[in-house]
DNA sequence: ACAAAAGTGTTTTTAATACACCCATGA
DNA sequence: TCATGGGTGTATTAAAAACACTTTTGT
């Protein structure tokens, strides 16, 4: 569990349930990285010095919060942006995951209670870094983080994103999700790398472009890259209706 | 969330955590059917008429208890049975999943407790009805109905159902969980029909086989079935160790 | 003209599907 | 001997994988 820097403070204020929190794995693609979105968390120790680390976004709900509105809320509050993919994945209860002191003492400081077990809702939202980061500004100190140069965090946080990286790959094998993480409109080869770098291994290029083309739902723009160094290549985007339409209704099984 | 018939009475007593709750819904392959273990609920109408109707085995979890530790437990004190396949799939916390006045009046009756918000973390879990009919007494006025002939639930059971059954098909399709559903040694044919049955599909035969006999973990043994008025078929097992050992990472993707 | 990434087809291999008859047993 | 479900093989089709060169642009 845990809470926004400010949502935290915040919290105090309204009236929350603190048996029950949401967090949010918020992913984000950008520079052929796949990165998540942490906050920074200020805390005192014993001997008053000021430490600082990193927490996923998250909250307590309200006593009559739907914990999908709390993520939502959670996700909205941080980068002021709404219709948003956001997926519940898996919830963490384990009766010591705070337990480290400096755990207790930040949800102290920030909710003014004295808590020691919170059951926490982990959802992942994927968002498109370049795109949101030109019209909204993030708040709170958040940073993105590549995905494997996580330092330390709050809490059971690390564990989290872990698994929320591999609901990502299940959902990248079976749903077009990557479109998420990328802008309006963008070449294949980013789609790719997209797929290679969540999914951690290479494609075949020839192979990769007769499967997604061989869809219907990929449509090919009239505009090119311009101002690279070598052959633009076209502009795509994703045809969400289409897709819609021809999803096939898979019934194979592997085991 | 909810209470199981017995387990509540002890919530009142021992201390719980209110606010949050786990649910099991067991499913269970007899005479070539899926069913789900369902407890039977009493309660008095305000006209002081008793009433009877079903629920999902669940509890609240104690304050210090791990979601995980509450759900085997649950399945314990139900059916004696432990070391049973039990998977968290899905957090249900809308905060008008406890709002008719049948189940705030049967929660304040089994805990002493006014509650109007119970977050509850779903399990399923699989066993193997004719094993464990045979050694465990089944208590708490529980019954095994079929999936498709399930009357209005507690709560927002049916809805719970409704999901684990999409989980238990998307696990069917990718691991090899059948298994637990089926006695230790067992026929090609019960496992097809599992297959059909819980994926509602028919499969050929002679593929089916292909595909399962292919695979090395599944091992003849020198049994036959005894007393059928048709050719018996041989009895097979599930050798966990070598499906361990071979289990492809599977890295194709479909969208 | 060079560097750099875009884009393109064919062959091979593997997996999925479709399909029909004989076999072993109890009654 | 009959009814019942068990057990088997092959041909077709579809999908995945392997693989190398030409194109377009900026510098």
């Amino acid at each position: 569990m845990s809470t926004a820097g400010s949502s935290a403070e915040k919290s105090s204020a309204r009236s929350i349930n603190p048996h029950i929190s949401v967090d949010c794995v918020i992913f984000g693609f950008s520079t052929n990285q796949l990165k998540v979105l942490l906050i920074e968390r200020a805390y005192t120790d014993e001997s008053g010095n000021r430490h600082r680390d990193l927490k996923l976004p998250g909250d307590f709900i309200t006593p009559d919060e739907h914990l999908d509105r709390a993520a939502a809320r959670i996700l909205e509050e941080l980068t002021g942006l709404h219709d948003i993919y956001l997926r519940q994945f898996e919830v963490f209860g384990h009766p010591n995951r705070i337990s480290r002191k400096i755990d207790l003492d930040w949800l102290l400081e920030t909710t003014g209670l004295q808590i020691h077990r919170v059951v926490t809702t982990a959802y992942y939202a994927l968002i498109n870094i370049s795109e949101s980061n030109r019209d909204f500004a993030i708040k709170n100190n958040a940073r993105w983080i590549h995905i494997s140069r996580i330092p330390p965090l709050a809490f059971d946080h690390l564990e989290i994103i872990r698994r929320g990286l591999k609901h990502l790959q299940e959902a990248l094998r079976n749903e077009p999700v990557g479109f998420e993480l990328l802008p309006a409109k963008f070449t294949i080869r980013q789609l790719q790398t997209l797929y290679e770098v969540i999914l951690d291994c290479k494609l075949d290029n020839r192979n990769f472009r007769k499967k997604v083309l061989g869809t219907r739902y990929l449509v090919q723009l009239d505009e090119k890259q311009a101002g690279v160094p070598h052959k633009p290549a076209y502009f795509y985007r994703f045809d969400r209706n289409t897709y819609m339409r021809d999803r096939k209704d898979y019934i194979g099984f592997n085991f």
